[in-house]
RNA sequence: GGGCGAUUAGCUCAGUUGGUCAGAGCGCCUCGUUUACACCGAGGAGGUCGGGGGUUCGAGCCCCUCAUCGCCCACCA
C-alpha cells in the first residue's frame, strides 16, 4: 500500500499532532506489544486482596502454524483477559504449546526422511532427543506470532506438555487411576492405522460414507460341501468385507428367526479355508438385515468381537501390523486387504460360493490424520475405566457448577458422556508421555509418579530387572489435566492455590469432547474441584464459500499475512464482530478490510480531537447540548458494552462500541462539536474536556478488541510523545481502570435527538428536491447553502441554541435561519417544502426547486402516514386486551405515538390546505 | 437410526429473557471536498424474517409440522 505511505509522511509534520493522516498498523502495532511485556503487564501478582481471573490457553500443537481458529480462540481469549485485567482481576492467561503425539512424531520423521533416516535406525533414545531439538525450533515460532496476535499472556508461566512439571502430573494421575483400578490393560478390539502404526480411539476416526457392495456368501453345511447351494444344506451370510471370512470363526443368526431356527448349532464349512465353523444364536443379529445371518470375524469386527466373547469363539488375527495380511491367510498371506479381497471374491465365485452382489454404502472407518483406512484389530492396549469418572462429570455440568456457552452444547456433552466407552489411552509412537508402568523379572507389574531414571527396582518384589512398557499415552491424556498441571499441580504452589479453579476454557466445539469433557473429569477426579466454571464454544471459520479451511483445500487464510496486511486489531476485531458463540463463520478478507477502515476511522477522531489541544480545567462548564448528548449516550454504552461481556456476547459488544465510535461520536458529537469548538470561550474548553473524556473511556471499552491501536490513541491523548501526563500505575491504557457510566441525561438525549431529527429531514429534503430537478438547478444547488424556517413551538429556545449546529449540519445559510415559535403565511411561503418534524414545523423555500404539485403530493403522502398509524395505534389502544395486559410502558409508547401522529397530521394538514 | 444447527435486504451476517427488531457491513444508485477521516460524508432503492399451522392483546423471537442445506453421534454385517 505505497499509497498510504506517502499520505502518512506527508501529513506527518502537521502542526497540531504528531500523527499520520492515515492509520499505519505496522508502525503501530510493532511499538507496543515488546514494552509491554518489558513492563512486566502480562504477568499477574499473587494479590490476595484481588479477585483471580484465569484463562489457560488451549495449548496449539508446536508443530503447526497458527491457523484462523487460534486466531479466534486467542482473540477471544485475550479479550476477556484484557477486560477483567482493567476491571481489576489478578487475570493470568497462561500461554503453552503441546506436544502432539502422532503429529508431533511425524514432523520429525518427516525431517528425518530428508535424509533417508527412520526411527528405527537411530533408536528410540537418539530419536527423543532429536524431538526435542525439533521442538525447540517449533515453539518460538509459536510464540512469536501469539505474539503477533496481541495474546496478553504471561510468557513467564508459560508451560509445555513435555515439561517436567506437566510430565510428573501425567505420571501422578496415571498412578494414581491405576491404583484405583481406574486404569487397567486388556485384550480389546480397537482401531489400529496401519501407516501411522498405532492404536486410535474412536474419537481420532473419521468415519466416511463409501459406495460398496453388499456380497451374499454361500457357507455349506458340514458334510454336503459337494452339492450345490441352497438353504436345506448351507446358509447364506451377507457381508461388506468378505476378505474378513479368511477369519471367520462362525455364522450367527438371530434365535427368533425362523428362517435360520433349525441351523442353530449345526456347524457349516468355511470355504477356502475348509474350516469348520459352528452357527450361534445371538440376539445382536439384525433379522432384517441382509439374510439374516452373519459370518463372525471376532479378530476384526468390533460387533463380531462382542459376540465372539459371549460365546467364547476363538479370534483369529488376519493382519499384520501394517495392514498386509500375515500367515492365518493361507494363501493370501502378504498381500494388501484390498488384493486379497479380489482375490478371495474370485475364488469364491469360481467355486461357487458367490450367490449375490449388489451396490450397498457403508461407513468406513478413516484415520483422522492421515486418511488411511482403519483396521479393527484384536490387540493388548491400556484403557481408562470412564463410566466412574464420567458420572460425577455430567454432574457438574447439570448442577451448573460448569457451565457450558451455548447452552445447546451441554445436551450433546451429556448424550456423549452417558454413552462412554473405556478410553484407550497406549499409543504405540515413541514421541509422547511414556507409560509409567515397569515390569519385572517376577512376572510383577507397578505403576510409579517417579521420574523414571529414579525407578530402580520393582515395587513389589524389589527386583532389579524391571523395564518400561513401551508405550507412550494418548495426546489428550496429557491435554485433560492442562488446567491444573500447568499451575504446578500435584504441588500446592502458590499459584495452584491462587489461580485454580480457572475461569474459563474457551476453545472450539470441535474438541469438546477431545479436551473438554475430559478436562472436567480429570480436575473433578484428581483436584477434587472443577477445572473452570465456564466453557465459551466458539465455532469453526470457513471459507467464503462455507468449505473447512484446510492445507489439501488450497482454501486457507492465514492470519498472520492477515495481521502483517490489515493489522492484528483488524483480524481479532473482525473475527470476533462476525460471529454469535456456537457458529461456525465464513470468513473472507473483506470482512477484515472493513475493520481495518474502522481503525481508520477512530484513528482520525482520536487525531481531531487530540489536534483540540488538552482540556483546560477537568470540569468545565457550561456543557452544550450535544457534550451532555454525548456523555449521556456514552454512559448507555457502557453499560451496555459491559453487560454484553459478561454474558459472553463478545461480537456484540464489539459492534454496539463499532456503531458508537462511528455514528454517535464521529458524525454527530464531533460534527456538532465543532459549534463549540471554533469559539474561544468556556463553552469551548468544557466541549474539549467532554470530547476528550468519551473518547478515553471509549478508547478503553475498545482496547480488549483491539490492543495495539487503543494504546497507542491512548497514549497521544495523554500527551504522548512530546510528554507523559499519565501517573505511573496507569501508564498503559492495558492498567487503566475500565469505564463507568457517568451518568444518563434523558433531556439532553430528547433535545438532541431532535436537533439529529431535523438536521435529517432537511438534508433529505434538499437532496430529494435536487435530484429531481433539471441539470441546470442542479448545478446551482452544488454546495449552495440554503434558506431556512423553523417553527419551533415549545422547543424553540432550544432550538435557538442549537441555531449554529443545524445550520452547519444541514448546510443552511445562518444569516437566512429564521427559528420562531410558529411560522407565519409570510414566513412559509408557497413554494416551499415543508416538513413536520413532531411540533416542529420547517419551511424550506428552496427557490425554483419546488414543484407546487409535487409538493402536494408529497404532503398527502405523509399525511396519509400519519393517518395510518392513527388508525393503528387507535385500534390498537381500543383493544382493552392490550391496555390491560400490555406492560405499562408499551402502552405509554403507544399513546405517545398516537399523540405526535394526530399532532403531525394537523400540521400537515393545515400545510395542504393553505397551499 | 438418533441429535443439533442454519434458512432475515443482491452478498456476508447480527438480532438471549415475545412489545421502536425489521438491522449492520459490503455491493448498487444520486449527491458531495465543510476544523479529523475518500480507508470519508449526505441521501436513496432493496426484505410479507424458508413454507404451513398454533399459543398470545402482540411472534423473526415460544410450540407443532414440512422443506432445503450443513454438522455431530451411532457396533447398518
Amino acid at each position: 500500500m505505497p499509497e498510504t505511505t506517502i499520505k502518512s509522511e506527508k501529513s506527518a509534520n502537521s502542526p497540531e499532532t504528531s500523527m499520520a493522516k492515515a492509520y499505519n498498523h505496522e508502525a503501530v502495532e510493532q511499538r507496543w506489544y515488546d514494552w509491554w511485556e518489558k513492563q512486566g503487564y502480562f504477568t499477574p501478582e499473587i494479590d490476595p486482596r484481588k479477585e483471580p481471573y484465569t484463562i489457560i490457553m488451549p495449548p496449539p500443537n508446536v508443530t503447526g502454524e497458527l491457523h484462523m481458529g487460534h486466531a479466534l480462540t486467542n482473540a477471544v481469549e485475550d479479550i476477556l483477559i484484557r477486560w477483567k485485567r482493567m476491571s481489576g482481576y489478578a487475570a493470568l492467561y497462561l500461554p503453552g504449546e503441546d506436544h502432539a503425539g502422532i503429529a508431533g512424531q511425524f514432523v520429525v520423521e518427516r525431517e528425518l526422511a530428508k535424509e533417508e533416516v527412520s526411527r528405527h535406525d537411530l533408536g528410540r533414545e537418539q530419536f527423543l532427543l532429536k524431538a526435542w531439538e525439533w521442538m525447540d525450533l517449533y515453539r518460538p515460532r509459536i510464540r512469536y506470532q501469539l505474539r503477533r496476535l496481541g495474546a496478553s499472556c504471561d510468557w513467564s508461566r508459560e508451560r509445555f506438555t513435555m515439561n517436567e512439571g506437566p510430565a510428573r502430573a501425567v505420571r501422578t494421575v496415571f498412578k494414581h487411576l491405576y491404583d484405583k483400578g481406574l486404569i487397567y490393560k486388556g485384550e480389546r478390539i480397537v482401531n489400529w492405522c496401519p501407516r501411522c502404526m498405532t492404536t486410535l480411539s474412536d474419537l481420532e476416526v473419521e468415519n466416511e460414507e463409501v459406495q460398496g457392495n453388499l456380497w451374499t456368501l454361500f457357507y455349506p453345511l458340514m458334510g454336503s460341501e459337494q452339492s450345490s447351494p441352497g438353504a436345506g444344506n448351507g446358509i447364506l451370510v451377507a457381508t461388506t468385507r468378505p476378505e474378513t471370512m479368511l477369519g471367520d470363526t462362525a455364522v450367527a443368526v438371530n434365535p427368533s428367526d425362523p428362517r435360520w431356527q433349525g441351523h442353530i448349532g449345526k456347524t457349516v464349512i468355511l470355504p477356502i479355508m475348509n474350516r469348520p465353523i459352528p452357527i450361534v444364536a445371538d440376539e445382536a443379529v439384525d433379522i432384517n438385515f441382509g439374510t439374516g445371518a452373519v459370518k463372525i470375524t471376532p479378530g476384526h469386527d468390533p460387533l463380531d468381537f462382542e459376540i465372539g466373547q459371549h460365546h467364547s469363539l476363538p479370534i483369529i488375527n488376519l493382519l499384520n501390523l501394517n495392514g498386509t495380511l500375515n500367515g492365518n491367510a493361507g494363501p493370501y498371506a502378504g498381500q494388501t486387504v484390498e488384493r486379497a479381497r479380489k482375490g478371495v471374491i474370485a475364488r469364491l465365485e469360481a467355486e461357487g460360493y458367490l450367490i449375490n452382489v449388489e451396490p450397498h454404502s457403508h461407513s468406513v472407518p478413516h484415520c483422522e490424520r492421515c486418511g488411511t483406512v482403519l483396521e479393527p484389530i484384536v490387540s493388548d492396549q491400556w484403557f481408562v475405566r470412564m463410566q466412574p469418572l464420567a458420572a460425577p462429570a455430567v454432574e457438574a455440568v447439570r448442577d451448573g457448577r460448569v457451565r457450558i456457552v451455548p447452552e445447546r452444547f451441554a445436551k450433546v456433552y451429556y448424550h456423549w458422556m452417558e454413552n462412554i466407552r473405556d478410553w484407550p489411552i497406549s499409543r504405540q509412537l515413541w514421541w509422547g508421555h511414556r507409560l509409567p508402568v515397569w515390569y519385572c523379572d517376577n512376572g510383577h507389574r507397578f505403576a510409579s509418579a517417579a521420574e523414571p531414571e529414579a525407578v530402580a527396582e520393582c515395587e513389589i518384589c524389589g527386583s532389579k530387572k524391571i523395564w518400561q512398557d513401551p508405550d507412550v499415552l494418548d495426546t489428550w491424556f496429557s491435554s485433560g489435566l492442562w488446567p491444573f498441571s500447568t499451575l504446578g499441580w500435584p504441588d500446592k504452589t502458590p499459584d495452584y492455590e491462587y489461580f485454580y479453579p480457572t475461569d474459563v476454557m474457551e476453545t472450539g466445539y470441535d474438541i469438546l469432547f477431545f479436551w473438554v469433557a475430559r478436562m472436567i473429569f480429570q480436575g473433578l477426579e484428581n483436584t477434587g474441584e472443577v477445572p473452570f466454571h465456564t466453557v465459551y464454544l466458539h465455532g469453526l471459520i470457513r471459507d467464503d464459500k462455507g468449505r473447512k479451511m484446510s492445507k489439501t483445500a488450497g482454501n486457507v487464510i492465514d492470519p498472520l499475512s492477515m495481521v502483517d496486511k490489515y493489522g492484528s486489531d483488524a483480524l481479532r476485531t473482525a473475527l470476533v464482530t462476525n460471529s454469535s458463540p456456537g457458529n461456525d463463520q465464513k470468513l473472507s478478507e473483506q470482512k477484515i478490510e472493513q475493520t481495518a477502515h474502522f481503525a481508520n476511522k477512530l484513528w482520525n477522531a482520536t487525531r481531531f480531537v487530540v489536534s483540540q489541544g488538552q482540556a483546560s480545567s477537568p470540569q468545565a462548564q457550561p456543557r452544550t447540548l450535544p457534550d451532555r448528548w454525548i456523555v449521556s449516550r456514552y454512559s448507555r454504552i457502557v453499560g451496555q458494552v459491559t453487560q454484553l461481556l459478561e454474558d459472553y456476547q463478545l461480537g456484540e459488544a464489539g459492534k454496539v462500541l463499532q456503531d458508537f465510535v462511528w455514528s454517535d461520536y464521529c458524525d454527530w458529537y464531533i460534527e456538532a462539536a465543532k459549534t463549540a469548538l471554533r469559539g474561544d470561550d468556556e463553552a469551548g474548553k468544557a466541549t474539549v474536556e467532554v470530547a476528550r473524556t468519551v473518547l478515553d473511556g471509549t478508547l478503553r471499552l475498545l482496547h480488549p478488541f483491539m490492543p495495539f491501536l487503543t494504546e497507542e490513541l491512548w497514549q497521544h491523548l495523554n500527551g504522548w510523545p512530546s510528554e507523559r501526563a499519565l501517573p505511573n500505575d496507569e501508564q498503559s491504557i492495558m492498567l487503566a481502570p475500565w469505564p463507568e457510566p457517568i451518568g444518563v441525561d434523558e433531556e439532553a438525549e430528547r433535545d438532541f435527538n431532535l436537533v439529529i431529527e431535523i438536521v435529517r429531514e432537511i438534508r433529505n429534503a434538499r437532496a430529494e428536491a435536487v435530484r429531481d430537478a433539471p441539470e441546470q438547478i442542479k448545478k446551482e444547488m452544488t454546495g449552495r447553502r440554503i434558506e431556512a424556517h423553523i417553527g419551533g413551538g415549545k422547543r424553540t429556545a432550544i432550538l435557538k441554541v442549537e441555531a449554529e449546529t443545524i445550520a452547519r449540519l444541514a448546510r443552511l445559510d445562518q444569516e437566512k435561519l429564521l427559528i420562531v415559535e410558529s411560522l407565519s403565511p409570510a414566513q412559509r411561503p408557497d413554494k416551499s417544502t415543508t416538513l413536520v418534524i413532531g411540533e416542529v414545523e420547517v419551511a424550506l423555500p428552496l427557490a425554483g426547486l419546488v414543484d407546487l404539485k409535487a409538493e402536494r403530493k408529497r404532503l398527502q403522502a405523509e399525511a396519509e402516514n400519519a393517518s395510518a398509524e392513527i388508525e393503528r395505534t387507535e385500534k390498537l389502544l381500543a383493544n382493552e386486551q392490550f391496555v390491560a395486559r400490555a406492560v405499562p410502558q408499551v402502552v405509554q409508547r403507544e399513546r405517545d405515538k398516537l399523540a405526535s401522529a394526530q399532532e403531525r397530521l394537523a400540521k400537515l394538514k393545515e400545510r395542504l390546505e393553505a397551499l
